[in-house]
DNA sequence: AGCTATGGTCAATCTGCTTGACCAATTCGT
DNA sequence: ACGAATTGGTCAAGCAGATTGACCATAGCT
């Protein structure tokens, strides 16, 4: 495979990532959840299942856990989420999701599933279940972090 | 398809391209290239087939003509490219890579080419080409911005 | 008990980007 | 042809999100 091919691949992958990040931050936003960013549902997502700790926060998104911290004191301060004293360590946290946290990750789902939807339409269901099977075999481990 | 697969293929989606920006950029500072960012290799990608102005830039990247112009700075100080008069237009000056800036182009695009082959690996060459194919099929028109 | 590691916050600083003001050259309308 | 509006570009100030560094409280090990 040529370089020129790589590079192409490299692009439409991330323009393409970037345009579903924006769309799926549009439909939060249309459905009402104001002054979220596109870090806050990745928040979201790790802190859904069971609540995390700043720390596991900071690994997940990759940033240092002040920054994680920063963000937690502004997705509190906006009602999505609250700090709740650690069930077995009383040095950590446990932030959780508030039920409106939990009306903002629906919002977002919905939102991905329009944005995909349209891809549907042009490639067909089969098309776009075998890109999310390749994706799946490819994709890393590790934080996740913005595109760049 | 479902909400819940939705975000998945999102979520996918999106570790790669980040993953993927990652690998070229250190790909691209292990060959030698210190002090360049992701955002420097999709200016030069704009630049090189035969430069652009500031304001082009600008809407390539989609970020405001001052942001633009203050990157060019950047990349001009670090020798990858140079602000040259216009032809047409006195008002306008005209960046064009360097040599250093086409080495620097090479260089992203052996790296991509490297992360790719890890791929290949994995799928087999056809079905690479076959999610190249894919994406090439739901990639947005506009400005490349970042994946968060 | 003591020592070290870990979870978390406060404070200062840096970086990339935005808004706002402005100048020079071009283009448009009559 | 000539003044008005538009366009290309920079300067300056400020903001937002992140980083580094210092510090405290609790845990865990020996």
């Amino acid at each position: 495979m040529q370089n020129s091919e790589a590079m192409a691949l490299s692009a439409a992958l991330l323009a393409v990532a970037g345009e579903l990040t924006q769309r799926i931050n549009d439909g939060v936003v249309a459905r009402g959840f104001e002054g979220v960013r596109p870090a806050h549902g990745f928040a979201f997502a790790r802190l859904a299942p069971g609540g995390a700790t700043v720390t596991e926060l900071a690994a997940h998104l990759g940033v240092t856990k002040q920054a994680a911290s920063q963000l937690v004191d502004e997705i509190v301060r906006k009602g999505y989420a609250e700090r709740r004293p650690h069930p077995d360590d009383a040095r950590a946290r446990l932030v959780v999701l508030t039920e409106q946290g939990w009306a903002c990750t629906r919002a977002a789902e919905e939102a991905a599933a329009d944005a995909v939807r349209a891809w549907v339409e042009v490639l067909g269901e089969g098309e776009v279940r075998a890109l999310l099977g390749r994706l799946g075999r490819i994709a890393p481990y590790g934080p996740v972090r913005p595109a760049w």
